[in-house]
DNA sequence: AAGGTGACCGGCC
DNA sequence: TGGCCGGCCACCT
């Protein structure tokens, strides 16, 4: 078991529904680590190597799309928010409460 | 082996 | 009102 720790962002990630987005720290409380939210933005760093994640519906607190320079594109990110009925307006997520997901609260695994 | 870094968050000044 | 600092924990050099 090798650096469960993606596999358990990943999971989270996965379960994040269409049209729907949500912020680090929800992933890590989610974790059971409230704090961690960097780690889970790391995580988010290997998903590369993965295409089952989601990463454009991650999202830091604010709603902002702190990540997208991470993307192959620029606006790649805000496209595929965009194409999710999500609107995103000057790199910030329009309503982003309203389209907040909070993922199930992972007690144990 | 130790130190630095990071797609964050919350609090403090 | 906004900027700075500490915390948190895994990954990389």
């Amino acid at each position: 078991m090798e650096t469960n720790f993606f596999e358990r962002v990943y999971e989270i990630a996965r379960k994040i529904p269409y049209g729907r987005v949500t912020s680090y720290g929800a992933i890590a409380k989610a974790l059971g680590s409230g704090r961690s939210a960097r780690m889970v933005g790391w995580a988010m760093n290997a998903s590369h190597n993965f295409d089952d994640i989601p990463a454009h519906r991650v999202v830091n607190r604010n709603g902002l799309l702190t990540g997208k320079h991470h993307f192959h594109g620029t606006n790649l990110m805000q496209q595929l928010l965009e194409s999710e009925g999500i609107k995103v307006k000057n790199n910030q997520i329009v309503d982003f409460d309203i389209h907040f997901w909070q993922p199930e609260i992972l007690t144990e695994l």
